[in-house]
RNA sequence: CGGGGUAUAGCGCAGCCUGGUAGCGCAUCUGCUUUGGGAGCAGAGGGUCGCAAGUUCGAAUCUUGCUGCCCCGACCA
């Protein structure tokens, strides 16, 4: 992408509303642009971002033997009726009329629905285990939305509901999940811990949250330390084999770690003080086992083995991407800007162009843009006619993890530069030298 | 939902107390000079001063009502 023939609004001067490194940063870089309190327009360079980190989760779930498939943002009242939540939800669920009078909701979230699509095709228990995920708007109309897309109104969720036909079988299903994501915030070069949490108006009896430790997080949370040097689930975990999956998880939740609605101070004050770890947190995930909460009301049956009608137990896992967005730059920027890991940047690579019109330059970077372009790689190049200064700190701002410098000085000895953001390292290198460089840091399919 | 703020150009702000028809910096546009870490000079454009009613010869400024937004708390898959 040419940034002259892009639409990135950057801001030099903090708008005086965001409190928050990454509130400001995302308003700063031209990522979003809040449209009512809780609500934002994802402007190119957010949505990049956001798309990106979808890509993980979808590759994650996938790996774990979700399917995909999209609802609705708009419900009808009479599903929520059914599992007697539309009375229960309260003021956070938003209502609305359509112009037949019809009472109808934007979603909060997708149980009732994906029950309903279950119910209707779903018969036998030959086709369980089943799970259904899609990535989807939700609104949820919080009293007090704040801290940009941190806490919003209106958010974008990954949400996968399970179907079983017993609970050892939605154990394993959770398990799953569980290991599903570990390895989607491992891969976002986020280190999340998993912590008992309560259940919420979700109900059920089983459920974990998934917190990343920052200082802006909302949460108070206690864990063991070595919570922070654990490895993730191996690429080639098999998801299919219950004592696997049962192993993981066990190895995740044989430590204490739990948000302050579940701590045990006991326990905690139990454990070495250097393995003490009290926090902040940014919940990113959250998982449920409900059992039948949903299909027994809501009649979710297929036949069993024997005959016999079976009320099928249900879960719901939820990722929060554009939350996400937020808790990335919370844990990877400076001064600066933003830092973005390379496979999540909006760009993996920025050209500075620094004497844009200059034959010699141009055609360097003419050259770079096109070659990287080919190799598939996202780059932005900034042809625009600024000065050098100017270029450089936009490209730190919105955090592009590498950028090729391209100025007459390096090119009378036949070289351009290469900066690192994350390290901020720079090294002169020729033309093809950088190229190589570059495409190295791709990292194959994991 | 309680408490506290705030609303003037795209962003950050001054002007309000003491009423006289709107200003500064950044950004934008033009020209010239500059050109390796957010350049300089000169000029230009851009505002129903959140909305409504009232007081007044005259309201950004005073009064009343409403609304948006922000912060603290409570709340919160």
């Amino acid at each position: 992408m040419r940034l002259s023939r892009y639409f990135l609004p950057i801001l030099r001067d903090t708008p005086k509303e965001a409190e928050i490194v990454s509130h400001r940063l995302m308003l700063r870089a031209g990522m979003i642009r809040q449209q009512s309190a809780g609500i934002y327009a994802w402007l190119p360079l957010g949505l990049r971002v956001l798309n990106k980190i979808n890509a993980v989760i979808r590759e994650e779930q996938n790996r774990a033997g979700a399917v995909e498939l999209l609802m609705p943002v708009i419900q009808s009242a009479d599903l929520w009726r059914e599992s007697g939540r539309y009375e229960d939800y309260g003021k956070e669920m938003l209502r609305i009329k359509d112009r037949h009078e019809r009472e109808m909701l934007f979603g909060p979230t997708n149980e009732e629905m994906i029950t309903e699509i279950f119910r209707t095709y779903v018969r036998s228990y030959k086709d369980l285990p089943l799970n259904l995920y899609h990535i989807q708007w939700k609104f949820r109309d919080e009293v007090r939305p704040r801290f940009g897309v941190m806490r919003s109104r209106e958010f974008l969720m990954k949400d996968a509901y399970s179907f079983d036909l017993t609970a050892e079988g939605a154990q394993h299903s959770y398990n799953k999940m569980f290991v599903a994501y570990l390895r989607t915030f491992a891969r976002l070069g986020l280190t999340a811990i998993p912590m008992v949490a309560d259940t919420g108006p979700i109900g059920g009896n089983l459920s974990h949250e998934f917190i990343i430790l920052a200082p802006t997080g909302e949460s108070d949370v206690f864990c063991h330390k070595d919570y922070l040097s654990f490895t993730p689930p191996a690429a080639d975990v098999n998801f299919d084999d219950p004592k696997a999956m049962q192993s993981e998880v066990d190895r995740f939740t044989s430590l204490y770690s739990a948000t302050s609605e579940k701590h045990d101070e006991a326990a905690y004050e139990a454990l070495p003080d250097e393995a003490k770890v009290s926090a902040r947190g940014i919940e990113v995930g959250h998982i449920f086992y409900f059992g039948t909460k949903y299909s027994e009301p809501m009649k979710a049956v297929v036949s069993g083995p024997e005959g016999k009608d079976v009320t099928v137990h249900m879960g719901s896992y939820g990722i929060g991407p554009s939350r996400l967005v937020a808790a990335l730059i919370e844990a990877n920027h400076d001064d600066n800007g933003i830092i973005w890991p390379d496979d999540i940047a909006p760009f993996r690579v920025g050209i500075a162009n620094l004497k844009s019109g200059d034959a010699a330059t141009d055609a360097a970077c003419e050259d770079i843009y096109a070659k990287l372009t080919k190799a598939g790689v996202d780059v932005l190049y900034d042809d625009r006619d600024e000065r050098a200064g100017a270029k450089f700190a936009t490209m730190d701002l919105i955090g592009l993890p590498y950028q090729v410098i391209v100025g007459p000085k390096g090119l009378a000895d036949g070289q351009v530069e290469l900066k690192i953001r994350r390290s901020g390292e720079r090294e002169m290198l020729s033309p093809e030298a950088v190229l190589n460089r570059l495409l190295a840091t791709i990292s194959p399919a994991i």
